[in-house]
DNA sequence: AATGTGTGCAACCGCAAATAA
DNA sequence: ATTATTTGCGGTTGCACACAT
């Protein structure tokens, strides 16, 4: 199937932007939402494509966003996620909020690997470098975890153990087809993760509003009371394929913020 | 002061998935 | 079911700046 253009590159500006394409995408977006991205460059009076505006609200204009340098702690969880999720930077996004996927990715890229390096631990592998080519080659980091998609794994689901009955997990419990027997051995240093990825149909498939696609669903307050346990979770709801993802981090020492039911 | 090199970050590109027609 | 279009993601590039020589 051909692909058209995303939009009239003759008639669009490129590079970096100015003050007042800022200022006219940020007032069209206050005044009428995120949303229709291919229209909005001429609805705002902007000539840019549609792609090139979303990028520049979502990675430096979005209001909720946190500048500034990453913490001590941040780096901790950026590296836990990754050994968990490999390079999914929109789902280690998700989990650092104000932090947006573009960011995560280049901070990776200038400072998390070259200080992983530095400590003798390989950045892809999260293996000690040395042990990291006895190992070759390595599984990936996760089962294709659906990142904006689901099409990478959905055929694994039909072949899981995750029957519906198991969707109705209020803790991340194991038998899913990511098994801890057939996930490679953990390094002694991680050997508490709960590595266990519970995927199953929504839990609430009658929910009459259900959120839209391949968002991250919002996380409830933080404080969410006796819901507590001991597993730190994050659940996908993808509506378009009728299931939730479930990813428990047990025992990282991360603050739970979101509840998986 | 001029030049070279390294670093960080914003933005672009291509692709795949999702969705609409 | 098929095709066209839109959206979102991850990889990569290019520019601006800081620092060293």
């Amino acid at each position: 199937m051909g692909r058209s253009p995303c939009c009239e590159k003759a008639h669009t500006n490129k590079g970096a932007w100015t003050k007042e394409e800022d200022q006219r995408l940020t007032a069209y977006i206050k005044q009428h939402g995120e949303g229709c991205w291919r229209s909005l460059p001429k609805a705002a009076g902007l000539l840019r494509c549609g792609k090139s505006c979303r990028l520049r609200w979502i990675n430096y204009l979005r209001p909720d966003l946190k500048r500034g340098n990453f913490t001590e702690d941040e780096d901790q969880l950026i590296i836990k996620l990754h050994e968990l999720l490999g390079n999914k930077w929109s789902m280690i996004a998700g989990r650092l909020p104000g932090r947006t996927d573009n960011e995560i990715k280049n901070y990776w890229n200038t400072h998390i690997k070259r200080k992983l390096i530095a400590r003798g631990v390989d950045p892809q592998t999260h293996h000690p470098l040395s042990a990291a080519a006895a190992v070759q080659p390595q599984p990936p980091p996760l089962p294709a975890v659906p990142s904006g998609g689901v099409g990478h794994n959905h055929h694994n689901l039909a072949g899981s153990s995750c029957s519906p009955d198991a969707s109705v997990h209020s803790s991340c419990s194991d038998d899913d087809y990511y098994s801890a027997a057939a996930a490679p051995p953990l390094p002694p240093d991680l050997a508490g993760i709960d590595l266990n990825l519970s995927i199953s149909p929504p839990c609430h498939p009658s929910s009459p509003s259900p959120p839209p696609p391949r968002t991250q669903e919002a996380a409830p307050p933080e404080a969410s009371g006796a819901s507590a346990t001991a597993a730190t979770t994050t659940s996908y709801h993808y509506p378009e394929r009728e299931m939730r993802i479930c990813l428990c981090l047990n025992h990282l020492g991360l603050q739970r913020r979101e509840d998986c039911n």
